[in-house]
DNA sequence: CGCAGGCTTGAGACCTCTCAAAAACGGTGG
DNA sequence: CCACCGTTTTTGAGAGGTCTCAAGCCTGCG
């Protein structure tokens, strides 16, 4: 398998903001200035606490985000990855205080907008009013599908709607062409975000490349080669868990 | 343990309606005669089925709904409950079809709105739209809670977990008192909740007994009796959790 | 060249599941 | 009131999947 060509980064300064399957520029979203707003994120960096103060939406601009929560006893979940076009909304229900922490995976852009003037924009804007609900619900499905997988599903399941998961929602971005990704995780984050220890990851990741499912290569790099076993093994129809988590353009 | 009084169905024909911590009356909802449109469903019934066409949210206005969605094995997840003034929305990214399956726990009272009426409430109350955000801010929150305990707990972390969220849940309810509180799951549906079987869901709660952590009587009903050490169990502080999962009146 | 972090592999322990059977419960009809 | 039925709960025994602990290797980087 050849390694992936790297993709370049949108632009220095891009002059729209995507949102969902959605573009935005200054004129849909007249309140915000949003160039001014984005702002650059080292990977690794924690945006935001549990348990803190909040306030701020976030939009990705470019990189992946992770959502998280911790137990007292130190393990971490990842609640959910967070690509360009998602939005982060870690406010709890006292309104104010955030219930999950927030952290860059790769290098990331962000934009954090106040909640106010987030109000604002979604009240001037019905189109980025549209587009949020859309990224919202297609953030719920996946919550959900991935419960389903917590709760019931065998690591093989997990680890393979994970990874078909991430290539469906990779694709419209331009970031996956025939199954084949940059999966910027070590074994310990995939472990968090499938409720698995790094150890048991590694070895269903072999498995499934000594039974031909899947490819790796470079590190981080995979390549799924036999999609209608992985997603018999992830209990997925792809093309309609494609239509329930990927947000559709206007 | 004395058994719980059984609490008064609030009203033949309720006056207002609760979303979240806040009521709502014909005043607020200029938009919906909500009386019209509550509907009475029986307990088991199935209210939307994952895959159909949605296009309604729906309020709780009495009794227990469930969110939930099924492998292909037929293994369930329940993803949420939902209690009187929770909101479910059951649409996925295409903003057509439903992401799970949405059923009567209890016998319940709903008021199913269709997508466009619902929008158009939003926009013209503020303070409904605020209610919404609260509401669904403490879905989220709760997830991810249940995510974590999923994917990194175990039973007696599951099990303890979803009788702290309940029980604090139903307080603001009139429906918990002094961790008391009626539970109407079976032990199977409890496991599908946390992700166990039911047999396993038994041998822990027994245990619980056994220690003095919880007291159960008349087949659903519970009492917290050691809430301090149930909650270490859990991985949970109380209060803050509250705080989190529990929507904040006006 | 050496170091730190990530990956791989093995062996054994532990937790939860599966299968199975019996007891308890709740509702129904006689 | 009692007998009967299906459902739910309880308990046991054994299997299986995932975790823990541990060691060795590989890679990238200073």
């Amino acid at each position: 398998m050849t390694r992936q060509t790297p993709i370049p980064s949108q632009s220095a300064c891009p002059s729209s903001l995507r949102i969902g399957a959605m573009d935005f520029d200054g004129s849909d979203i007249a309140l915000l200035n949003f160039r001014n707003s984005l702002q650059s994120v080292p990977a690794n960096r924690t945006l935001l606490h549990d348990g803190a103060d909040s306030g701020k939406i976030i939009i990705v601009a470019d990189g992946w985000l992770a959502t998280s929560k911790s137990s007292l006893s130190g393990e971490v979940q990842l609640i959910d990855l967070l690509l360009p076009g998602d939005i982060a909304d870690p406010t709890s229900a006292d309104g104010k205080t955030a219930g999950l922490n927030i952290e860059a995976v790769t290098d990331a852009k962000v934009c954090a907008i106040p909640l106010p003037v987030w109000h604002k924009m979604l009240a001037a804007s019905p189109r980025l009013a549209r587009a949020n609900e859309l990224v919202q619900a297609a953030e719920r499905s996946r919550l959900s599908e991935r419960m389903l997988r917590l709760g019931r599903g065998s690591a093989e399941s997990r680890i393979a709607y994970a990874l078909i998961e991430l290539s469906l929602r990779l694709k419209p971005l331009g970031l996956s062409e025939n199954g084949a990704f940059h999966l910027p995780l070590t074994q310990q984050r995939i472990g968090d975000f499938t409720g698995l220890t790094a150890v048991h990851v590694c070895r269903t990741l072999r498995r499934f490349v000594r039974n031909g499912l899947v490819e790796t290569a470079d590190h981080m790099d995979v390549r799924i080669n036999d999609l209608t076993t992985l997603a018999k093994v992830a209990g997925v129809e792809p093309d309609r868990l494609a239509a329930e988590i990927t947000p559709v353009p206007d």
